[in-house]
RNA sequence: GGCGGGUUGCCCGAGCGGCCAAUGGGAGGGGACUGUAAAUCCCCCGGCUCUGCCUUCGAAGGUUCAAAUCCUUCACCCGCCA
């Protein structure tokens, strides 16, 4: 069961690096382990980056392990030098408390906290440091730190030459040593996951549980998502894609990974796919003999999305998708259909009896763009529709005429990007 | 603490008194080709009430007809010396 756990992950290249896999194997096949992954509090949510650790998490529970969620109420206070090259600018104790709340409430959707022998539970690094006071720390867990360990891990060494690391962000390591061995101590964790970029916080936590308890646990980490063209795997041009709708709306969300690289589709279905391995093998068989078809594409947006967002949200927005980037005339959808479609866009109302605005002032109005500078570059380049027609001329307003089913505009900026106005 | 170097548009990085909204590259955007893909080619890329006006070159003052460019003070960074 445990073996075919970690082929697995192998298989889906999501190993990057363990201790010594014998022992891990045998831990994990003596029956339950329990295993904890730390998020920190550094945004309102969660993106699709965390997203990889965490369904290596659910995988892992699946397999019938324990998982402890841990949010860092502390150590988001502090800040991770890792995979970074600048200081990070402290957040406020209440914002990153805030953040501690609403990260939270998304992890328990992707875990399974209620029911069964290993269900998860929740962990706060905050809860154990917030008593501790400077000298205990320093002495209780700061003397197990040799300085010169610390300073050889990349995530310092390499900052000492990009320009330097403040003795807050140098501690990093030391808290979160601290918090594998206080698991350890409180819930018996043996296994820290995490990103590459924490195999050596992790480390920290295993030589303090030896060096302490005498004790040894384990580390897995998981490669750091690459994409085929180099970029950055989660962002786009307006920022990270989030899991908060708020943030991303699900129909941006499910046109993130519908307009994913082919070359990245195999890839992203390993990591991300919780089908079985034939289904996928399927699906990536697809891609390189049809990807015109982007069956695999489609396939993995909508799990992901029904994942993110619930069933309901997903199917809305594959049918605005579908509704929007169809064949035929918007004006031929049914009034309902065309309403939910328009629904998932950016969107601006306009009132009833008053003038049309400009397409340029409309278009800015729904925040698809930065400015009406930018808005009017559209239309110069010839990029500028009003219901999938181009339209030219900057002073262009649209007219009762226009509407569909009395009440609607479709906007549209180039190829894919919608909008909508909506007459009140 | 002393001396020297630096801080330019989303990022990197030129400019060193007028021709500067500021060279170049990257990112980003539009078009063509396609499949709401990639690669490629062309174009664009501070804002606005857009033949003009306004705000930008770490911050605040100053010199000048004219400053990103010169001077003064302040802040931060980087070196070398204490």
């Amino acid at each position: 069961m445990t073996s075919q756990l970690v082929a697995d992950l192998e298989w889906r290249g999501l190993l990057a690096q363990t201790t010594d896999k014998e022992a891990l194997l045998a831990e994990l096949n003596k029956g339950q382990t329990t295993f904890y992954i730390g998020f920190d509090p550094t945004a309102p949510s969660l993106h699709v980056g965390n997203l990889v650790v965490l369904l290596v998490m659910r995988r892992f529970q699946l397999a019938g392990h324990r998982p402890i969620a841990l949010v860092g109420g502390a150590t988001g206070l502090v800040g991770d030098p890792s995979g970074r090259n600048e200081e990070r600018t402290l957040n406020d104790e209440s914002i990153v408390e805030e953040w501690v709340g609403r990260i939270r409430s998304q992890l328990e959707k992707f875990l399974e906290f209620a029911n069964g022998s290993n269900k998860a539970e929740m962990a706060n690094n905050l809860d154990w440091t917030k008593q501790l006071s400077a000298l205990e720390f320093l002495r209780d867990v700061g003397k197990h730190f040799s300085v010169n360990q610390m300073l050889a891990k990349d995530s310092v060494s390499s900052r000492l030459e990009a320009g330097g690391i403040s003795y807050t962000e140098f501690s990093y390591q030391v808290l979160q040593g601290y918090d594998f061995l206080e698991l350890y101590r409180r819930e018996n964790c043996r296994l820290q996951l995490g990103g590459s970029d924490q195999w050596g916080n992790i480390i920290a936590g295993l030589d303090l549980i030896r060096k302490v308890e005498g004790g040894s646990a384990h580390a897995f980490t998981i490669p750091l998502m690459t994409k085929s063209d180099g970029t950055k795997f989660g962002k786009t041009a307006g920022g990270s894609v989030w899991l908060d709708s708020e943030m991303t709306s699900p129909y941006a969300f499910y046109q993130y990974w519908l307009n994913s690289d082919d070359k990245d589709v195999p890839k992203l279905l390993k990591v991300f796919s919780f089908k079985s391995r034939e289904e996928i093998e399927a699906l990536i068989h697809s891609v390189e003999t049809n990807p015109g078809a982007r069956e695999a594409h489609r396939a993995l947006a909508q799990e992901l999305t029904g994942m993110v967002h619930g069933e309901d949200a997903m199917r809305n927005v594959e049918a605005a998708s579908k509704a929007l980037f169809g064949q035929g005339e918007l004006s031929e959808l049914d009034a309902a259909t065309l309403a939910a479609a328009l629904s998932q866009l950016p969107r601006t109302t306009i009132k009833k009896g008053e003038a049309f605005p400009t397409w340029v002032d409309l278009l800015a109005a729904t925040g698809v763009v930065d400015s009406k500078s930018a808005a009017r570059r559209i239309v110069k380049e010839n990029g500028a529709y009003l219901n999938n027609a181009k339209i030219s001329g900057e002073e262009f307003a649209p007219t009762e005429g226009d509407l569909i089913h009395g009440r609607y505009l479709v906007l549209r900026k180039g190829k894919r990007d919608l909008a909508a106005v909506e007459v009140i």
